[in-house]
DNA sequence: TGTTTATAGTTGCAATTGCAACTATATAAA
DNA sequence: TTTATATAGTTGCAATTGCAACTATAAACA
């Protein structure tokens, strides 16, 4: 089905693009104020709490947080040497590896929360009425599901 | 003002981030798929094209695009070595330069846009109904004036 | 079994980005 | 005018990302 995009729905693209792009680097620039690693980490350290004692393989952090396999071998490299993460053997399959958080992973974790959350506040929260996350949830959930799918 | 983000918040936050991820590589790859460069070219170049007599100085551009100087230094460097832009001498100010876009610039903007607009039909104007692209672009508006101002 | 094919993860290299410092000119202030 | 400060853009260097090739193991198959 070959259908040019209209104008308004060219314009939601944009301004999807825009809106990310604004309170994306709001939130980056929240933790580097605060000495704090990328949202990047976050991401990894929140999927690796959620399963603290058996962990995950690479390939599942990768699907969760939709990073490709090279760029989060060496995103966990970065984690593991500053001790936030370790990698253990896997015994079930001998080719990958099995990541868990650590302690001091944990600790980061809650001391990243704050400053993130709080720059998802200001810069979101604080601007929309709650009838219309819910809303924008819903229409975002449908982009989502669909491009699961395919 | 400290204040919590709700559930609801966090997780229309996340969808955000998200769906624009999946959007954005979609449209990437189809433009690399059809060997064509990055959409950050498109972006230059469509603003240019509507400032075709005068041309604009890097840091318009910059503004409109969202992109830091250096950055866009460097950007306008490749488009220049692919002959696509040309830098002029400023007349109204020594320490900047004015871009213009070139025939050949042109001629990337009418070759990409077919790809580019195929995308986001595709992938965002297929999925959704007439109504949800105006309320998200209502929603989505309401972020970007916000940070505009601050 | 032995052989192919797919998957998990890593690594080398090139391209891009981010940061800080720098040049040059413009604007403001003394 | 002279000096100080701000702005426009560039550049060196380090960090990150993307791409392709690679190793190693698992799964499928003959």
């Amino acid at each position: 089905m070959k259908k040019e995009p209209t104008t308004v729905t060219i314009q939601a693209w944009i301004q999807l693009h825009r809106a990310n792009q604004i309170l994306l680097e709001s939130v980056e620039d929240a933790l580097k104020k605060h000495g704090l690693p990328p949202l990047s980490w976050y991401d990894v350290l929140l999927e690796l709490n959620r399963e603290k004692s058996e962990g995950l393989r690479q390939f599942e952090i990768g699907n969760k947080i939709l990073l490709n396999k090279h760029n989060l071998s060496r995103l966990i490299d970065r984690l593991e040497k500053d001790q936030l993460v370790i990698r253990y053997i896997c015994s079930e399959d001998g080719r990958g590896n099995r990541i868990k958080i650590t302690e001091k992973g944990e600790k980061m974790l809650k001391k990243m929360w704050p400053v993130y959350s709080q720059a998802i506040q200001t810069h979101f929260g604080n601007i929309l009425k709650p009838d219309e996350f819910i809303e924008l949830s819903r229409i975002l959930g449908k982009l989502i599901d669909k491009s699961e799918i395919t």
